[in-house]
DNA sequence: AACAGCCCGATTGTTGACAATTTCAACGAC
DNA sequence: GTCGTTGAAATTGTCAACAATCGGGCTGTT
């Protein structure tokens, strides 16, 4: 599933770089935060040569800001930020379901259908569902991405994008607040893959992202009046 | 311009990655070549640590392929990876080209016409075709990326796949071979983004680009037939 | 002659020390 | 009291030496 992560790297600054990231994406280190390169170094328990390398890697990833001779900070996300990456996800997913539908194989479709039904079953039952929600909202996207077969843009989108929204879904405990609506979109999705409608999947993927996108600038002018109610 | 480069770096590191991607993208450093830490440090001139921590971060952009414990060497693109890369393309310039009719300033339009006038002219007069046809090229597409004013998506296509794109083009020595036909839908671009007309825009790069991706693959299949001619 | 195993050279990975720069606080002048 | 200056502490940038790992060649056996 992982595109970018080695299972168990071989090396040093990778196991650094692989954990570093996560404790960012989770959280443990809050966005905004200023991060000592001596002190993560001795908290993660190696020297800082192979610590800059991951810092300079995740750095690329748009995860840690850099300021020469200052420090490196955690990227703290703004709406605007995250209002921009869905425009990035709306045309690159997009592509990624058109490709699917052409590229991908029979059982990847079937595996499609699987990841359905079990988010179906989730929402019947209502446990857990912000996890679950969570979770099985990714593995659906992820899936088609990959079914894409393209490996430039798969790295693009979970390698790079989604670290970030998955940070930024940490950040907020956001969770898809219209789950009935993105599960039937969902299907709608499957099918035109299913029926090899590579025009139609990516109609349907766009306006499902960007549906997502208008209910995020919904709740971000309401936050604001919010605010400003309460700053008087 | 360079939204990645800062001008005059200050720190080794940042100069070391500077030059070193220039030099992989002119072709100085052939692609497939491996390239030695020893060697490199020893050509710019600085030790190791800094070369790395550049080497790190070409690595992110798909400059560099590292294999650990044996060696960094510079990416060879195939013309699959090529394909993918315009599959991408025409999904983030195409969403550039929408926000660009909805974001840019006049300033910015009239700009987009300049550089419409400049490429006419240079077709004129044919002088220096293959050079001025590149940059030109890449210049009406810089700045209609820029126009859109999303940072994430500039950083995706100049910070990231059009160093890859130059690359190809500097290693196959290959220039578009239908100037006339794009500059006729570049035109076509600039009107529809003048109208502010967001989604004609879109619909216009995206067959912009779509059809320079076919041109490649037709390339690519006499290519192909050629080889196999040659081997009998 | 072909193949397996081992050893050595070379290259990468890692470390700790040293140099350069920034920040912050104390001090003094206005 | 405010502002500018100076100096020291802390942090980042850089370097050179040390350790770990891999590839290639040699040797010996079948």
């Amino acid at each position: 599933m992982s595109v970018t992560a080695p299972e168990s790297a071989r090396t040093l600054a990778d196991r650094v770089f692989a954990r570093l990231q996560d404790d960012i994406v989770r959280g443990e280190i809050p966005p905004g935060s200023k991060v000592s390169e001596t002190e993560l170094a001795g908290r993660y328990g190696v020297s800082r040569g192979p610590l800059r390398e991951a810092i300079r890697r995740l750095e690329s990833r748009k995860l840690l800001e850099r300021v020469v001779h200052v420090g490196t900070r955690v990227a703290s996300l703004s709406f605007d930020d995250l209002i921009e990456i869905y425009h990035v996800r709306e045309a690159l997913e997009g592509m990624a379901a058109r490709l699917a539908a052409e590229q991908m194989s029979a059982e990847e479709v079937s595996g499609l259908y699987d990841v359905l039904a079990q988010h179906e079953q989730q929402q019947d039952l209502q446990q857990d569902t912000a996890y679950f929600q969570r979770e099985g909202d990714l593995d659906f996207h992820y899936r088609i991405i990959q079914g894409s077969h393209n490996g430039t843009l798969s790295q693009m989108l979970i390698g790079e994008l989604y670290h970030l929204v998955r940070m930024y879904r940490y950040q907020f405990s956001s969770v898809a607040n219209r789950p009935q609506k993105a599960l039937n979109e969902h299907r709608r999705i499957v099918e035109a893959i299913e029926a090899r409608d590579g025009e139609m999947a990516e109609l349907l993927m766009r306006r499902h992202i960007s549906s997502a996108r208008k209910n995020i600038e919904t709740q971000y002018a309401a936050h604001k009046a919010e605010n400003l109610k309460s700053d008087n």
